[in-house]
DNA sequence: AGCACGCCGACT
DNA sequence: GTCGGCGTGCTC
């Protein structure tokens, strides 16, 4: 047979990265009124499977398709001078595609704010900023009976004020329309927002080391560790750093594991640099994200604070990143896309030629292990300023103490004595509400939640069960359903229960409770930490809401309730955790002159870990875990993957898996578990199934997930279950 | 994912 | 007769 002579070349195409969970790019006839070619990382709107969507530009060429095919064409470019994703954002979410097996589409979405995504042009300066006329002096002229004008009037003052934070004092859109109107005051554009740093506050001889090392490194790739005990000044170490960064032009980007600590962080951050410091973070309205986003791209904003999601913003100059808590699991996104944050950052940094200094009292394993191998530059800060020492650690046994409330006597007394001492005692405690579960004292039946393999935990305020894994709430039932028994009884302390019986045990001083039930929003946590900090004597008692990097400095003893309960999980990384979150709430007690004291209560006294928690520091305890990780080639050492597949049909789930891990080739240097169960199998009326993989290297791991995805999606039974691959889980549970 | 197309059951 | 349930297939 006479082949065919090659038809005339292939059409001149655009390749679109559509948002879809679909592991391709697509390729489109370029628009009707096509005059250029747009840089790579511009926004098209094009049609797509019946509707229209917002793709990425990537590259103009020549179709690889049968020319048989039937092109579509794009119907409009929206960013036709200057690409919203900038060359090094488009490169970190290839690489981020890539590596986390995300398709390109919906990675490449993460480096635009939700409006962008939309198709909506970036913000742009409008005048979203308010000054008085005739500055301050005019307020007297307002009549008596606008007292609410005036008042807004007195916030202002000789200033520039952001509405937005006009509206956060409280005042409404009526008022500032009315002043504006009055020609009282003038709507401006945001002046640019220059820094002037403020002058440095005295740093410590280490710190100061530190700061002239790291300033003499501001230029180029490399990642740092800053080591440094609760309380040692980590901060100012950044903010210097921030400083000498830039006073060159570049940008800073600051990131944090979770909301909570945003507005006392955002404000210290401002003080010390003089500039404003706009946020990213859920929390934030559509508008407020996408002017961060536009300031930072635009370099308006010479310093970003945010969380995890921040990682992938845009910015004219990045110089440095600043990671703080560098351990914290919240830097993992642990549902679609899956992620980490940290990772990310380093990944980032490299790509962006420029530092990254990750922080921690207690760093990661990972992170020790890459300093080890002289990847990442080690520095450490040991002490904390003004002398103030590092407390004092006790284990209380509580094998066969009677408890009043879940605590022992001792550790009633030691709370006494400091709220005597007019100082304030720090109680943690895993788990909210008022008990773990309720139980029949004849039968032993226990209220079980019917979506979860887990029990219902008792709350009082409203009094019903509730189970904290799918947030099913029942009323609470008076009878044993199995044996109609009316001798039901509450069992393990929660939150709520302590609460109730600290304000028993000392009337006269107040008692704080914080937990993600009472403390719904931003503002309330900010109005209790401020109360805190008002208030004397007091009892402060919550969840790791309380741990996580606030600034207690009337706490001088802090007592861990139940340090048991964390310590028996079959995750390998689970004694890692432990650890750090001990050594984090330790690091509550006395960080202000003050001496201070914490007691741990456990029934497991002669476990290695809690003995060496009392004559050991963090990083010779974190040595110890290392080396268990090594001799058993958990990571750290080697790799690891996760194959996980979730079905309402528990049958979907686990045949899912065997099917898939049959068709997966068997290289020798990977080990493959599963399909097995996982811990609680059962979850919101889902069984949740998992396959792990471990390999001495990433690499080879990874190239077995690729697979696995690949297979995967070509499975019948890929559509009734919902399934995902991840590299480097951090909860192999 | 989201949407179209298609093939069976209970409604005006 | 048609409205709509959701299984299956496809997206340049």
């Amino acid at each position: 047979m006479i082949p065919e002579p090659k038809t005339n070349s292939s059409p001149l195409v655009w390749v679109i990265a559509v948002p879809s969970p679909l592991h391709r790019v697509f390729e489109y006839l370029p628009p009707s009124d096509n005059k250029i070619t747009p840089s790579a990382g511009a926004r098209a709107k094009v049609p797509f499977a019946g509707r229209d969507v917002i793709g990425i530009f990537l590259e103009a060429r020549e179709s690889e398709l049968p020319t048989s095919t039937v092109l579509k064409r794009v119907e409009t470019l929206l960013d036709s001078n200057l690409p919203l994703l900038r060359p090094d954002q488009l490169q970190l979410l290839q690489w981020l595609s890539d590596y986390y097996l995300i398709p390109q589409g919906e990675a490449l979405q993460l480096g635009l704010a939700t409006s962008e995504r939309k198709g909506r042009p970036s913000w742009t300066e409008g005048q979203d900023h308010i000054a008085l006329t005739q500055g301050a002096d005019s307020i007297d002229t307002i009549p008596a009976r606008a007292s609410k004008q005036k008042a807004a009037a007195q916030f202002i003052g000789n200033r520039t004020v952001s509405i937005a934070s006009l509206k956060h004092q409280g005042f409404s859109t009526a008022v500032i329309s009315a002043l504006v109107k009055s020609g009282l005051a003038e709507k401006k554009t945001a002046k640019q927002s220059s820094p002037c740093p403020q002058s440095t506050v005295t740093l410590t001889e280490a710190q100061q080391q530190i700061c002239s090392t790291l300033k003499a490194q501001m230029a180029g790739f490399k990642p740092h560790l800053l080591e440094g005990v609760t309380g040692s000044g980590k901060t100012e170490v950044y903010i210097e750093c921030i400083k000498e960064v830039i006073s060159k032009g570049r940008q800073a980007l600051v990131i944090i594991p979770e909301i909570g600590l945003t507005p006392q962080t955002k404000k210290r951050f401002e003080e010390a640099l003089g500039c404003e410091v706009p946020l990213i973070h859920s929390g934030l309205t559509e508008a407020e994200r996408g002017r961060t986003w536009a300031m930072a791209r635009s370099g308006l904003a010479p310093v970003v604070l945010g969380t995890r999601s921040s990682v992938f913003c845009s910015f004219k100059a990045l110089g440095l990143i600043v990671v703080d808590e560098e351990h914290d699991p919240s830097f993992r996104q642990q549902d679609h896309p899956r992620y980490s944050a940290r990772d990310v950052a380093v990944k980032r940094a490299q790509i962006c030629d420029c530092p990254i200094i990750m922080g921690s009292a207690t760093p990661s394993l990972e992170t020790i292990a890459n300093c080890d191998q002289g990847k990442y530059q080690h520095h450490t800060l040991m002490q904390r300023p003004q002398g103030s020492e590092l407390p004092e650690i006790a284990l209380i046994d509580t094998r066969g103490l009677a408890l009043t409330g879940g605590l022992s006597d001792e550790a009633i007394g030691q709370i006494r004595c400091t709220v005597e001492r007019n100082e304030q005692a720090l109680l943690f405690i895993n788990r909210r509400g008022f008990a773990h579960s309720l139980q029949c004292e004849d039968c032993g039946w226990v209220a079980d939640c019917e979506h979860c393999d887990s029990s219902m935990a008792v709350h009082r305020t409203p009094p019903h069960l509730s189970c904290h894994y799918c947030h099913t709430k029942i009323s609470t039932p008076s009878y044993c359903h199995q044996c109609n028994s009316g001798r039901l009884t509450s069992r393990g302390i929660g939150t709520e229960q302590l609460e109730v019986l600290m304000h028993r045990h000392f009337e006269n001083a107040p008692v704080f409770r914080i937990d993600s039930d009472s403390i719904k929003n931003m503002e309330t946590l900010t109005k209790a930490l401020q109360s805190i900090a008002n208030a004397q004597s007091a009892v402060l008692l919550g969840t790791q809401m309380l741990s996580k990097g606030h600034d207690f400095p009337r706490v001088t003893c802090v007592v861990v309730v139940d340090a048991d309960s964390l310590l028996y999980s079959p995750d390998f990384r689970a004694e890692e955790r432990l650890l750090q979150l001990l050594v984090q709430v330790a690091g509550r007690a006395g960080r202000s002159n003050l001496k201070g004291k914490v007691l741990i209560q456990t029934r497991s006294p002669d476990h290695p870990m809690m003995q060496q928690l009392v004559d050991r520091s963090y990083s010779e305890q974190a040595r110890t875990l290392l080396a268990r990780r090594e001799a058993l080639r958990l990571p750290p050492r080697g790799a690891m993957g996760l194959i996980r597949s979730d079905s309402r049909r528990e049958r979907d789930a686990i045949d899912f898996l065997n099917s898939l891990r049959e068709k997966l080739p068997k290289p020798d240097d990977l080990r493959l578990i599963g399909p097995m169960p996982t811990l609680m199998t059962r979850r919101a009326d889902m069984y949740r199934y998992q396959i792990i993989v471990q390999g001495q290297t990433r690499k080879a791991v990874h190239s077995l997930l690729q697979t696995a995805r690949d297979i995967g999606s070509t499975q019948k039974l890929g559509r009734k279950v919902s399934w995902f691959v991840e590299i480097d889980p951090t909860e192999t549970l």
